[in-house]
RNA sequence: GCGGUUGUGGUGAAGCGGUUAACACAGCGGGUUGUGGUCCCGUCAUGCGUGGGUUCGAAUCCCAUCUGCCGCCCCA
């Protein structure tokens, strides 16, 4: 038994909870397209080298990631973040080409890393990410922090902080690089083992460190603004001026570094008070489309944590995509009716009622408790007097009335009492119409 | 990868060497041979994450292993 469980970090996501990811998925579409953008799929898989690229230092492609060689004895690797993949695409199709730019693109789909478990951190779980590239402008850096915020607002989520930093471009950063390790150097080695080896692989991350906080060069530790050249710092203002006029909130964050090695410019977190952790991040990035062999173009993009989004609703009380329940439930009350209770179940169905029946020759009280359950609007009593007398009689939940009525006119009564959708389904006045008729 | 902690039915849990493995909820059956949500009665784990071991006897002790969770690292 123990051998089939699944394996460490991975989820079931199970019928009864698919339902808020397919509404948390579906919201996400929706901005996606208000915002126009359009979904890129790339395989789960791609050669190492995709992700594993030249210099870097992070631990995500250096120790978690799933690498594995096929039968054809090439390295594969599991897909650890999204934006490589994307990239790579954008390259490989030329779509730099294009006669749009930027192109603008958002994927949905698991990532696999391999890390230690934890609440809000699986080994499979699922990001939904937007990229934009092929122009750089302070305002799509704008933008793209918006549509995060948007969604995360769209959600009801409220207990959430924007932080917010740049990294210069590759000049500025190498001088600061420089900065800190000169800084750093004669104090490295009280500090921790850590932070020894972020010093040689990305200095950067010294700041970030939790240990050291305290240690007196941290605090005297020069700061990445002082080292922005003039384009870098222009930058960087007309970005936090973008984000001042669409009145998002933010804090500057000069710790902020991130993880992932190929980032410059605008880097930001969005972070969840209530779980105390990053749901969405993302940042600029100059080098990629060049990295790939494409043409010097520069990108942005963020991710969020789908699984982490939903912990964050849980968090707040947020209920995701809750079930209106059955229009009805067919109470079959003795295996001689099975048949006629299966043909209206049928009936209904083929005319657009959602309805359930019972297959188990439960008792009446227990298919009854059921209708409720369900959340069933009308239950259908199908029972062999009824049969008898080609009637059946359908109860309206709510108001507890009762109708006898024939066998072929169930589908008329239920037409009745639930007037057809389409002189609602239009709510133009109101200003929330989704029906794509013409007015 | 390191440190800590956890695991008993569908769910929440009690039991900590000898119990028929408590209790509650849910489920199912009945009281009401066809009207639910209240009430009452009955029923529901040959088995305590998995594999070994100690013992006359193990859910209870020991070892290993897996999983969840917390912290570190790191990250969405």
């Amino acid at each position: 038994m123990n051998k089939y469980q699944m394996p460490r970090g991975t989820q079931d996501i199970l019928p009864n909870e698919s339902r808020k990811w397919q509404a948390m998925e579906e919201l996400f579409r929706q901005f996606a397209y208000v915002y126009n953008y359009q979904e890129i799929r790339t395989p789960i898989f791609e050669h190492t080298e995709v992700f594993k690229r030249g210099n870097d230092s992070s631990d995500m492609v250096n120790k978690e990631m799933y690498t594995f060689t096929d039968n054809g004895n090439r390295s594969l690797t599991l897909r650890p973040e999204g934006t490589a993949g994307v990239v790579r695409s954008f390259v490989e199709n030329k779509m730099y080409g294009y006669p749009d730019l930027p192109v603008k693109m958002y994927y949905m789909g698991p990532m696999c890393r391999y890390e230690r478990p934890q609440k809000g951190r699986q080994r499979i779980f699922h990001q939904f990410g937007i990229e934009v590239i092929g122009a750089k402008n302070p305002y799509l850096d704008v933008e793209t922090i918006a549509l995060g915020w948007s969604i995360l607002n769209a959600l009801g989520l409220s207990n959430l902080k924007v932080h917010l930093n740049t990294l210069g471009d590759d000049e500025s950063r190498n001088a600061y690089r420089e900065a800190l390790k000169k800084h750093f150097a004669s104090d490295i080695n009280q500090m921790c083992a850590d932070c020894q080896r972020r010093y040689e692989q990305n200095p950067l991350r010294i700041l970030d460190c939790k240990v050291d906080v305290d240690h007196p060069a941290m605090k005297t530790a020069p700061k990445m603004s002082d080292y922005l050249n003039e384009e870098s710092q222009k930058y960087f203002e007309a970005v936090k001026a973008g984000l001042d006029a669409l009145q998002i909130p933010y804090v500057v964050d000069d710790r902020l570094v991130r993880g992932l090695d190929y980032y410059t410019h605008t880097v930001f977190e969005i972070i969840s008070e209530n779980l105390n952790t990053t749901v969405l991040a993302g940042g600029r990035y100059d080098g990629m489309v060049e990295y790939f062999e494409g043409p010097q173009m520069s990108g942005m993009g963020w991710a969020l944590g789908m699984e982490r989004i939903l912990l964050a609703c849980e968090a707040e009380g947020i209920e995701l995509g809750e079930d209106d329940g059955l229009d009805a439930y067919v109470l079959c009350l003795s295996d001689k009716v099975q048949k006629e209770a299966f043909t209206i179940t049928t009936e209904l169905r083929s005319n657009g009622y959602r309805c359930e029946t019972d297959y188990l020759g439960r008792s009446f009280k227990a298919q009854f408790k059921t209708v409720e359950r369900m959340n069933a609007k009308v239950a259908v009593l199908v029972g062999e007097k009824d049969i008898e007398n080609h009637t059946v009689t359908l109860k309206k939940i709510d108001t507890q009335e009762q109708f006898v009525v024939s066998l072929n006119q169930v589908v008329e009564k239920m037409d009745e009492l639930f007037p057809s959708e389409e002189e609602h389904e239009c709510h133009c006045a109101d200003g929330e119409c989704t029906c794509k008729k013409e007015h």
